[in-house]
DNA sequence: CTTGAGCCTGTACCTGCTACAGACCCTAGA
DNA sequence: TCTAGGGTCTGTAGCAGGTACAGGCTCAAG
């Protein structure tokens, strides 16, 4: 591992928002909800991050991309942590949160289908029947 | 013994959440947020609802289950009780809703096609390489 | 020396609920 | 009649996952 001898420069919290694209606040709601560490601070005590933290908060935003909650990031990042995570380990992890995404896309087709086959219905005019308000108000 | 055989029997807020199956609590919250209104009360201050509220509280349900946010079912409460109401602006409520889901239906997709062919790459070993990690640490 | 930007903290706000505490009220059974 | 148990009332706090202030420090440029 190569160690850089050049002169480091020292990145406060706004240097980090910007390098991630990261909003400001929440990379203090971050470290207080513990997913990311807390860092140094400087003597006037400002956050004082580096390469990792960049690396660690990217880490996190590109799992929230891909819709793990904070606490699956949590988990994923205990077994990077923790060394001696295996691939077995993570692709539980993944499979589990797939099935939830599955399972959100299938509710939402499901909601997709009714509400567009009654959107179907409408003649759009300007008559206050409408199929819409009927599905909603009908008496099951 | 003056009104008890009446056949209208005054409904209480634990009788409206039985008849909705809606949660005891969430009546006086969409009370609060305004799209249940303020019911009449008895002289011991217990709210007193009828048939006009249940018939509300189940438009309410059906609408949240459709996936239309507070904020929407407030606008299609608004057209509904504004009497005037016409099949074509409740049609455009409802297709600019059916465009968000839509919209979040592409997003999981879109996701769930990234994470599945990711993780279709685990070996699942007990090694530590992992492509899901190798996802989510990668420098681009 | 001033001005503006950046950072610090704590806290409130957002959606859509849910739950609890502590006070009343009501009814049935002993 | 008393009492135990439900129900109801209010206000408030909590969940996820942030976002946005206010009020105070600190620092660099002009």
């Amino acid at each position: 591992m190569i160690n850089h001898h050049r002169s480091v420069k020292v990145l406060r919290r706004g240097d980090l928002a910007r390098l991630t694209g990261c909003n400001l606040e929440t990379i203090r709601y971050y470290e207080n909800i513990g997913v990311m560490p807390e860092p140094p601070r400087s003597s006037k005590n400002y956050r004082v991050y580096d390469d990792r933290h960049v690396a660690r908060l990217r880490f996190i935003m590109r799992a929230r991309e891909l819709g793990f909650t904070l606490d699956e990031v949590r988990d994923l990042l205990a077994l990077v942590d923790g060394g001696a995570q295996t691939c077995g380990e993570v692709q539980g992890l993944a499979n589990s949160h797939l099935a939830s995404i599955r399972a959100k896309i299938d509710d939402l087709k499901r909601i997709e289908r009714v509400l567009s086959s009654t959107v179907a219905q409408c003649t759009g005019d300007d008559v206050p029947e409408c199929p819409v308000i009927d599905a909603l108000t009908e008496v099951t």
